[in-house]
DNA sequence: TGGACGCTTACATTTGCCTGACAGTGGCGG
DNA sequence: CCGCCACTGTCAGGCAAATGTAAGCGTCCA
């Protein structure tokens, strides 16, 4: 997981490298947008945080340079408080989600990872969580090179919570999207494959948790 | 995932529909805009995929009507070959991304994931106070980096008080819109959830203040 | 100081979720 | 064509969390 950091301030790079390493990431820091734009075309990285305020060139330009060069790297930016505007015009130049400053690191970094687990989704059709791997293209799924037998109920369901995580995933959606045309279902249905999942998933690193009244959200279990 | 294909060549439909199923895909289809229009407003869809070329009601038309809605879809439209027009027209109107025919497969699919992303990841509506945030979308409340379990109550109020601050919520209003359409709610069940969120809001650098014979306002602590 | 209002604890009720048992369905091999 | 699967989804009992009522006490203000 190769990160690269495009932050003038080096308080704040400095802060945000050093919990990016803890947690395991190999983190690249630039200054400016000049040296990150050729760092990006030059390299592959899993993702990029830019900060908005730059000198000289500014978050906004360096986002819209590299749209242009089909540079497709995920993007999170980093906007002041008040910077509204910000974000919007970030988002519709093709970042991908923002973080207001101050922020506590652990959001950042749940952030990150749903982020490179989407965009790994949407070029290689491989997704992981804790020691669970799907293949979306061959509709496998498998633990610590185990495979796992799913039926195709199963499937969908963990399929949706993977690419959901670490956001809720809305029970009624759910039932929707495994209702074919008119044929109703009950709710109950879901948590039947809810709990047969559960079963099928002990031991994966990895925990499907009840959110009352709204649905349900998959988490990786942190080891003690 | 689930994608509405509207497309009225039954052709070109069975092999967009083989192609996109093949990949994991779930796809319902329409020949004609008008039971698009009330598919997409029944059900959930992650992408509706728009033939600019339908019978009556034409694409356009579709979309237009579908935005004006705010049916919020991502939508890639299928437009001829010199249909440069149809393009623009179509990206003015709200859609997010055209292909033109006849095109292969495998671009399609990288598109369709690529919007699917972008429409999950660019969601994010955040309220913040002291170190509290909460994520509307997720509906999920955390102080540095820590959630907060929240229960609906607790959620709807805590929710209320943070998009009022620094004015005060009306109790009586609060209980209103707690209560179903007939059932009464005395006044003290507010003031319970009252209770119970300041004890979970301890350290969070926030405090729910009362207004005697008015309702409460959330105040931010200046630390000393 | 009295009364209205608000806070909090205890508890009963309601709601939503979990899961075992079982029936319907369709594919497949004999 | 039949029986054997695997898969799907309904039902119902049990359970736990969430909710809201009642009641006793504290607090504010006239």
């Amino acid at each position: 997981m190769r990160i690269l950091l495009v932050e003038d301030d080096p308080m704040v790079a400095d802060g945000i490298r050093e919990g990016l390493e803890k947690a395991g990431f190999a983190v690249d820091h630039t200054a400016a947008a000049e040296p990150a734009e050729s760092a990006l075309a030059l390299t592959h990285y899993d993702l990029a945080i830019v900060d908005i305020g730059l000198p000289r060139m500014d978050g906004h330009e360096l986002i819209r340079r590299l749209r242009r060069r089909a540079i497709e790297v995920p993007i999170l930016i980093l906007t002041a408080r008040d910077g509204l505007d910000d974000r919007v015009i970030g988002l519709d130049l093709g970042a991908d989600d923002y973080m207001v400053k101050p922020f506590h690191l652990p959001e950042l970094l749940a952030r990150l990872r749903a982020l490179i687990r989407r965009s790994r989704s949407a070029t290689t059709s491989e997704l992981s969580a804790g020691s669970l791997r799907l293949d979306l293209a061959r509709r496998t799924a498998s633990s610590r090179g185990a495979p796992l037998e799913l039926t195709g109920r199963e499937w969908e369901i963990l399929q949706q919570l993977m690419l959901a995580t670490p956001n809720v995933v809305d029970k009624q959606k759910t039932v929707e999207s495994l209702s074919e045309w008119d044929k109703e279902l009950t709710t109950n249905a879901v948590e039947i494959y809810i709990s047969r999942l559960r079963t099928k998933l002990q031991g994966c690193g990895v925990e499907i948790r009840t959110i009352r009244g709204i649905g349900y959200r998959l988490d990786e279990i942190l080891l003690a």
